[in-house]
DNA sequence: AACGCGGGCAACCGCCGGATA
DNA sequence: GTATCCGGCGGTTGCCCGCGT
């Protein structure tokens, strides 16, 4: 965690590295209620930072099933490959790689595959018919890239709702209705505070699988995490925010 | 041991496009 | 048609850390 002056003083956006406490209260407040607005988000979740700067964080690093650490080689080659397809569309390249942000791909492409792709190039362009050189690259090239792969952690409450009724009705339109949560705060009428740190620890088992009837038919929709439940869960015991 | 430097990475900034009033 | 809001995206910044001298 990188080390951060703050500037948590009344009403203050509040900047630079994210505290755990933050983050448990990030991570909670959208477990439970998911992120129906993020720039009014912080503030019922309690937090002294700006809808932007949430959004970020739960997507590069609190979201559910994100990787973190070293990219594999394959991965590389991936980013390779779909970089010379793509350009700098990294939001599409994290697409084709389940578990890695836009953001950690464009690093990662800045800090170490940029220069491999350059000192690459150079080969080629020095020495084109250096059969090992050739063989290498082709063999990048032919990387078989799976189809991108929907994310419904990358897309707003109301997609992730729609992707979740078509998911269920493409299977056999089995009832999987989760049971609502007994929620003891009532979301549109009591903001999100918290009063100290032992409740928001807590509240990291806010939602948990007992919480729920995961469906049985799908194992995979289980993986889709808490998060799409929980939005889930809110649109069932509070309806669309956006209309009420 | 102290210092400088560069790499790595988390986070911020500004712009853009879609949705809505 | 226009203004506003919001989320998403890509470029950039700034801090920390490890390594070399």
């Amino acid at each position: 965690m990188v080390k951060t002056p703050s500037f948590n003083k009344n009403g203050v956006i509040k900047k630079g590295a994210w505290s755990e406490d933050e983050d448990n209260k990030l991570r909670a407040y959208i477990q439970r209620y998911g992120h129906w607005n993020w720039r009014l988000l912080p503030e019922f979740a309690g937090l002294s930072r700006s809808g932007k700067s949430c959004r970020l964080r739960w997507m590069n690093y609190l979201r559910p099933n994100i990787k973190h650490g070293n990219f594999t080689t394959e991965e590389e080659d991936i980013i390779v490959q779909l970089h010379n397809k793509l350009g700098n569309k990294w939001s599409e390249m994290a697409a084709y790689l389940p578990g890695r942000s836009d953001n950690e791909i464009k690093n990662r492409w800045h800090t170490h595959l940029k220069k491999r792709a350059q000192v690459g190039q150079r080969v080629l362009e020095k020495e084109p018919d250096n059969a090992n050189n050739k063989e290498k690259f082709v063999k990048i090239s032919e990387i078989k890239l799976q189809q991108p792969i929907e994310s419904p952690l990358s897309s707003s409450s109301s997609n992730l709702l729609s992707y979740f009724f078509n998911r269920s009705n493409s299977e056999g339109s089995v009832e999987v209705r989760p049971q609502p949560v007994e929620h003891t705060h009532n979301f549109w009428t009591e903001p999100f505070l918290w009063e100290n740190d032992s409740i928001i620890s807590s509240c990291d088992n806010l939602f948990l699988p007992t919480d729920l009837d995961y469906p049985a038919f799908s194992k995979d929709m289980i993986m889709v995490d808490e998060f799409l439940w929980s939005s889930l869960n809110s649109f069932l015991q509070y309806g669309d925010p956006f209309i009420n």
